[in-house]
DNA sequence: CATGAATGAGGTTTCATTCAT
DNA sequence: AATGAATGAAACCTCATTCAT
């Protein structure tokens, strides 16, 4: 029982100060947040994350990972919901933009760090494991629509950066004010670009 | 004539400048790139850095404008002499493609910065810029194609967005060692995505 | 009796806390040690030892006196044993010797301290104190030693610092392994340097 | 001429710091001395020190090895233009206690930091050796002393460690006020002690 | 009493930028 | 024009110490 109540402390305060540096990290990037603006914004002082926390590199990879985990978990828990390649691919998508939409805050950290996998070579590894799990699951369900007739003979692996990137772009543009679209919308325009069949939905 | 002597010693010097640090840029980041590295890769002193730039942002801005200018003026080339719009598109993205094989070192500045609408303040409209002009001459040509049949009626920003983000999605994917396709197979698949007819190409 | 028997507990955790701080202190001197160290040395919370030491610097001291003391003591009871200004010289120099070999760790921490003027003007004055003690103690017997003829008639005072800076130095030579000789040989050799009468013993 | 002018220039820059720093070392010990107090004692901003010094142990090293080495060649010095062992051992000590006499501040950091050989690790190969050097010198001109009967037979090493600890002991005893001799007195005094011949000089 | 948690007050170091030659 | 030198402003991080359970 000691040890939980000792857990919990740690967490609650591990997630205050993953939320505050979230926030901060995707309106002003990794390196020119200070870690004092993080403690004020969590309301505790400096000295107090570093008990948490032992640089603010580790904090800015805890706030990646925890997004990435939970998306991820949710992509799978709607994915294994969905009936059919389709439905499956098309559950990945949505489950994404819904998303991204509801935490608008995280996007810019969570996407600007992926589009950037080619930089700073410590985080990397990391960064592109949780990048390859997540494609892969869309690759694999792909496959499977290939088979099964409901997506064009294409190479798997074209068509799954198609779509993964797709939903990345339908997401900057949404976030910066550029489209209004909704995610049905957005949904819909995917399945007839992407799926073998185009004709409308009724 | 003394002039323009001294502007082409001039403009020698910022190309010095700016080639050396969009290598740096392109490996590290903005962030943490010092302007020391930056002097002694263009090989002068930081302070005569300072006599072409006034500031670490400008020579970023530099090195990113440079580029893309060129890819600009290099994809409007090869639009222009295309014929229809599947062509122009298909021109537009292998230009792309190509231009950013070839310099594989500035594909990492530009286009993760496009990720990054989150950094300092000052850049953003300088890059949304640049992001929306080549965006909207591809939406255009796709808008014409949607037109004239070639492409499906779907709309034309989702279109474009997917496109323009697959092209990138594609050189990630290479840049990462992850793809071994070329160009020309790329642009095959794609064109049978997204084009309205899908038969194979003889 | 419940009194000494908190007495007894406080005591035994303070030097607890000595112990583990003599040990490090000796090691890497006063400034470089933390007390997290301390307390984790000592097997308790850094509060813990908060409860029984003030501050640092008290535990410093303590470490010191701690030793200092019980040298004093050690040396004050071999010399009464003696009999003669040079046999009362030679106990003193023989415990000491004996001691800080026994004692290798306590020997740096405390006898490095007294070439050090440079501390916290607060130990300074604790310093003096106890070397003073020590150094008189040494001074009054050589002198006697003088009247009695056993050492040659040389101010007390500089016969007294050579006989203590030597020990002390013989010491520093013995703890780098720069000389392997006895506790019995060193006394020989400094009976035949300082004693009026230099013939050898039989 | 040019690389004369640079040189000239730090050189110049690094013994202000210097200079500054040993001061400032030797009232208060290198640990609690802060960069910023060197470098406002030194009359120049605190990044200035770091263009000349990588860090502040640098900045202590270097004061050490200064008046260390300006010792030894002094010491060297005098005692090439005695003659006889024991003129030179008198040339040593004399040497030394002039010299510490008249870089009083010098002193402290530089004792207090050889007299505590067994810390701080890094320190130390490069202290000991100096030390060594020094040691070494006068063990070998008392071991000539030995031989030509100017000192009595007793193990050079012994004797050594006596006169140079007992010179260290006559410099402390002077800069903490105990003692006002004079270096004539005090040389006086440990020729009647070292001395084969204990016969007072005329 | 023992301790986990919190923190204020610096410490060292870095770096974009300016100055003076 | 080119540069070596200088610097202010901060950044990250540490640690002795206090608080609250």
């Amino acid at each position: 029982m000691k040890r939980t109540r000792h857990e919990v402390l740690s967490e609650f305060r591990c997630s205050e100060i993953v939320d505050a540096a979230r926030e901060l990290f995707s309106k002003r990037g990794m390196e020119s947040v200070t870690i004092d603006e993080i403690a004020s914004a969590a309301g505790m002082a400096k000295a107090t994350v570093y008990q948490y926390f032992p640089s603010k590199q580790d904090i800015y990879l805890a706030a990646l990972r925890m997004g990435a985990q939970e998306l991820l978990a949710m992509t799978e828990a709607s994915m294994e919901k969905a009936q059919g390649a389709a439905a499956k691919v098309e559950a990945f998508v949505r489950t994404r933009l819904e998303y991204l939409r509801r935490n608008h805050e995280f996007f810019a950290v969570y996407h600007s760090e992926f589009g950037n996998l080619t930089h700073p070579a410590g985080l990397n590894r990391e960064f592109r494991t949780l990048y390859r799990r997540q494609f892969d699951r869309l690759r694999s369900v792909i496959e499977e629509g290939i088979q099964s007739g409901e997506f064009p003979r294409i190479s798997s692996d074209v068509l799954a950066i198609c779509i993964y990137e797709a939903t990345r772009g339908l997401m900057l543009h949404h976030s910066l004010g550029w489209s209004q679209a909704t995610v049905d919308e957005e949904v819909a325009s995917l399945r007839r670009i992407f799926l073998l069949d185009r004709r409308e939905e009724s």
